[in-house]
DNA sequence: ACAACATAGTTGACTTAGTCAACCACAACA
DNA sequence: TGTTGTGGTTGACTAAGTCAACTATGTTGT
């Protein structure tokens, strides 16, 4: 019989927001770990982002994504950047307050991360990474 | 610079759960992927296991356990049977139509399985299951 | 040029999942 | 026997995810 994965990957995945949320709490200003999740987006690729690439990226639902977005910019780490190539939509840019969250809390999230891969090697972490990759694309490919 | 293991955790948690969703509820009655990893855990343990066994499996917060129970006894799939050693706990058993639903959705469970699995060795599976056992087993030590 | 269709984003209404605190009944034990 | 601990329940809540309808703009084909 096939191993099942799914009982672990739940497992890690309900401790690692729990931790994830325990770290970024801490300091806390109505963030959680959703927010941060497009807010290190929007930071990466500031300005040359849209809404809707960030739902390409994530999965994330495009409804659920406005409001998260709205969140943010109603906090002031978030702006709206005309696109002059599309006017339905708008590039993404992040403020110097949203930056600073994100440096802040990216230490936190590195302290999980450390945490997490205590005792395995680096080829370990890049193998899991690379087949969590491989069985999320094996199941988005098979759902269109 | 470490490598973020939680973005494509996410992304494939997401996908996991969005096609375990589709897999269920097209036979669907009142059950929720959570019901069924619960149900199967007492169909495993059948008449072995208490709401406490459960909640130190899955980490799932107890009072959304006492509820997900309360709601699949309803369905009339689980029932309680008394704990002779611990008058305030009880064993969970299983009914006919319960064991019923869990075959017919593990079979919709597998094929999900399948397809996250294609492409990818038994030994590359079996890794992988370790390795986030072990991130898993990380987080939880350190968070006590 | 313009109708038909597609796409980016928003809003409403909802379900599922997860959390925390207070509580009751019983257990364990000093 | 009283204090403290544990299994389970309920209330009240937040976070996450989903679906459908809609607006405004873009794109395509004729």
């Amino acid at each position: 019989m096939s191993e099942n994965i799914k009982e672990p990957l739940f497992n890690l995945l309900h401790s690692m927001k729990r931790s994830l949320r325990q770290a970024i709490e801490v300091d806390n200003l109505g963030i959680t770990p959703l927010h941060m999740r497009v807010l290190k987006i929007i930071s990466f690729y500031n300005q040359k982002v849209t809404a809707n690439d960030i739902v390409q990226k994530t999965l994330i639902d495009k409804a659920q994504l406005a409001r998260l977005i709205k969140e943010l910019i109603g906090l002031g780490y978030v702006s709206k950047l005309d696109n002059p190539n599309d006017k339905r939509s708008y590039y993404l840019g992040i403020s110097g307050e949203g930056e600073q969250i994100v440096k802040q809390l990216s230490t936190a999230e590195n302290r999980v991360n450390e945490i997490m891969k205590s005792g395995l090697t680096e080829q370990e972490i890049a193998d899991f990474v690379r087949l969590a990759k491989q069985m999320a694309h094996n199941l988005n490919q098979h759902n269109e």
